[in-house]
RNA sequence: GCCGAUGUAGCUCAACCGGUAGAGCAACUGAUUUGUAAUCAGUCGGUUGGAGGUUCGAGUCCUCUCAUCGGCUCCA
């Protein structure tokens, strides 16, 4: 604090002193585009008087900060406009998230898209109005006194869970006053442009059986431009929707008749998953794994002795009963692995045992959650089975680890998020046990030096995993690979292997997915390409283009000479234009088209042009097929052909 | 499952206050023989997601149901 008449702070590296009891606002000269500042490095309001020897540093919009405050004081202001046109709303929580904000109102009735607009006038209204944004601090009793009057009883829900000799702070901007730990900007004129997106249902406190709200989602940015812009990427995000290029591109689909979330891959795309499983089959065998293969069914006392009845039947169909014995569609694989261990003895010797299936699987899903490929009810997971000694699972672990990552980076994705997931609420086995083997997968990620966040209580109900997301389009994360410690199913199965000493032991095991399942897998792989797979992976390579009907029988000799060099191609002989055909052949995102005319036909050339316009000229058709089988060969992420082969 | 919205030709979308469903693209047929992002003409195509109801009459209004979309919850 101040002695009396100054304090010496630090601003943009230099030392100055001030009276005391200066702001922020004033010891940075702020201009309108500092919306907040940072006092050793804790966030503030720009009214807030700095400390002696503090470090004061402004906060602009152009820092991830920044934007929050931005955002979040424009959630403020949604929650204002809301109240003045609804006053009977009651308002709870509403935070800045990526590119925008929500909040989350209780209101009858219900608001409707309708609403938006006159929300967003309103906004508009409060922003020109220009209304400061004030900070109080009240006791924990004025504050709940306050909402009380107010009817806000979500916001008297929240007062009174905090810590009673804790000092709130409510912030007033205008007839409007929310809790909020702030900071804010300095006044409602602040803020620019404001768009309020969508509506939406969600519950309060995140727990379905509460009350379902309203929520708002809107974004701001300092100027309308920017929100047009942003609305402008959206629609761009959309055409790479998996949804939507599956059907464009004829990948698959998911037809109403045949039932929610059971997917139908069409040849195309049948084609592209066969290439990721043949690539998957490969790098097993070279990582020591051998391919088993199981039934879709099993009886129904094999789930009960693995502890799915109990722990996973939500997530199960219905038995069904065969000749007066129940029968369970099978949500997971491991049951018939551990079978195969139990077939015959097992020596220490021979642990570690590494068994891989692409073991298809159904799950009931909740009607409401099925999304395209990335959720659906029958699925096939790249599974696999560890099964190992107590002193080999840290190993097979780390080992895991860098498989799933190197089966990432092949298929382009070198950004994922890791989770450590530990022990659910339902789970089989003792607390400590979880802790020991969660300790061990934190060790093998730290040894790798990943960076990780931790997912409390999102472990299998069997023990702890490390899941491994991708972000799609949207920059929603999906789970693909999964790495999952068990100590509980190998006692449930009494599964043992003979130590050195003679003694019977249980084995540990390690379940993994590292592409997690085909359908998720494909469903993002399609968005991170937009459609555009390199060469390796596209279902049709090449589209050999004649230019007139007189050299159809030439396009079809080229055809026929690529698919003896196994590439995949195809002709396009209709009797259109040109142009028509490299259209057709672009929106198909086809790598490579060959165009032949009559000097093609005359010298054994092709003339190739790229995926994204590149006209290469004509090359020989030897030269283009060494090429090209170059790039498969390296699996390259790009058409990488130039002029000339 | 919950909240909200939406289902019209294979796709994208029209159809006023309830008055008897239409366009472009695709497909098919024919003409055209084309040199790097759409050649022209014609033809076909619909129990308006499904089932009930209101009405003289329903794509339009009501109820139920299925699916999809955006979220929430849950998950590979």
């Amino acid at each position: 604090m101040g002695r009396g008449s100054g304090v010496t702070v630090i601003v943009e590296g230099s030392s100055r002193t001030v009276p005391a009891g200066t702001t922020a606002a004033e010891v940075l000269n702020a201009g309108k585009d500092v919306l907040a500042a940072r006092v050793d490095g804790r966030l503030v309001d720009l009214s807030a008087p700095v400390p002696e020897g503090a470090v004061v540093e402004a906060v602009t919009f152009l820092s991830p900060e920044g934007r929050e405050v931005y955002r979040h004081s424009a959630s403020h202001l949604m929650a204002q406009s809301v109240k003045r046109l609804f006053p009977r709303a009651k308002v709870s929580i509403g935070p800045a998230i990526e590119d925008g904000y929500y909040y989350d109102f209780d209101i009858e009735p219900p608001l409707t898209e309708e609403d938006l607009p006159r929300i967003e006038a309103e906004m508009a209204r409060i922003i020109g109005e220009d209304l400061p944004v004030r900070r109080e601090e009240l006791s924990r009793d004025e504050a709940v006194r306050l909402f009380a009057d107010q009817s806000e009883t979500y916001k008297v829900e929240i007062v009174q869970e905090l810590p009673a000799g804790q000092a709130i702070s409510v912030y007033r901007q205008g007839e409007f006053v929310d809790l909020c730990r702030g900071p804010h900007v300095p006044s409602t004129g602040r803020i620019g442009a404001v768009k309020l997106l969508s509506l939406a249902g969600a519950y309060w406190r995140g727990d379905e059986r509460n009350k379902m709200l309203q929520r708002v989602y809107g974004t701001s940015f300092p100027t309308r431009e920017e929100v047009d812009a942003y609305l402008a990427r959206l629609e761009e995000i959309k055409k790479r929707d998996h949804r939507r290029l599956g059907r464009d591109l004829d990948l698959f689909s998911i037809p109403e008749e045949t039932g929610a979330g059971l997917v139908l891959w069409h040849p195309k795309g049948a084609r592209v998953r066969q290439i990721i499983e043949d690539h998957w089959r490969e790098e097993h065998r070279k990582g020591g794994y051998e391919v088993v293969y199981t039934p879709h069914m099993a009886r129904l006392d094999l789930w009960k002795t693995s502890g799915h009845l109990d722990f996973y039947k939500e997530n199960m169909f219905s038995p069904m009963e065969v000749e007066g014995t129940a029968y369970e569609i099978k949500p997971m694989n491991c049951p018939f692995h551990i079978m195969i261990y139990k077939s015959r003895m097992r020596s220490y010797r021979d642990l570690p045992i590494r068994w891989a299936e692409l073991g298809t699987v159904y799950r009931y899903e909740r009607s409401g959650v099925l999304h395209g490929l990335m959720r659906v009810r029958g699925f096939t997971q790249d599974d696999a089975h560890i099964f190992c000694r107590p002193d080999q699972v840290e190993g097979e672990i780390r080992r895991v680890l860098s498989f799933t990552l190197d089966m990432l980076a092949v298929f382009g994705f070198r950004e994922y998020e890791i989770f450590l997931s530990t022990r659910p609420s339902e789970a089989v086995g003792e607390p400590g046990e979880w802790h020991k083997a969660e300790g061990a997968l934190r060790a093998a990620l730290d040894a790798a030096g990943l960076p990780y966040g931790v997912d409390e209580g999102g472990g299998a109900f069997y023990g702890p995993k490390i899941d491994i997301k991708i972000k799609d389009s949207l920059g929603r994360a999906w789970q693909c690979g999964t790495i999952q410690f068990d100590f509980n199913l190998p006692r449930r199965f009494d599964l043992f292997f003979t130590n050195d000493r003679g003694e019977r032991e249980h084995p540990y095991m390690v379940h993994r997915a590292l592409l997690g399942s085909l359908e998720r897998f494909f469903g993002v792989l399609v968005e991170h390409y937009g459609g555009a797979f390199p060469a390796w992976l596209a279902p049709v390579q090449v589209r050999v283009l004649p230019v007139t009907d007189a050299q159809a029988p030439y396009a079809e000799s080229v055809e026929k000479a690529l698919n003896e060099r196994e590439f995949r191609v195809e002709s396009d002989l209709r009797s259109e234009k040109i142009g028509a055909k490299v259209r057709d052949g672009a929106m198909q995102k086809i790598p490579y088209l060959l165009v032949v005319g009559k000097r093609e036909a005359g010298d054994g050339a092709v003339s190739v042009r790229a995926r994204g316009g590149v006209d290469l000229g004509a090359m020989p058709l030897d030269a283009f097929m060494s090429g090209l089988e170059e790039e498969v060969r390296l699996r390259a992420n790009e058409t990488r052909l130039t002029a000339r082969g």
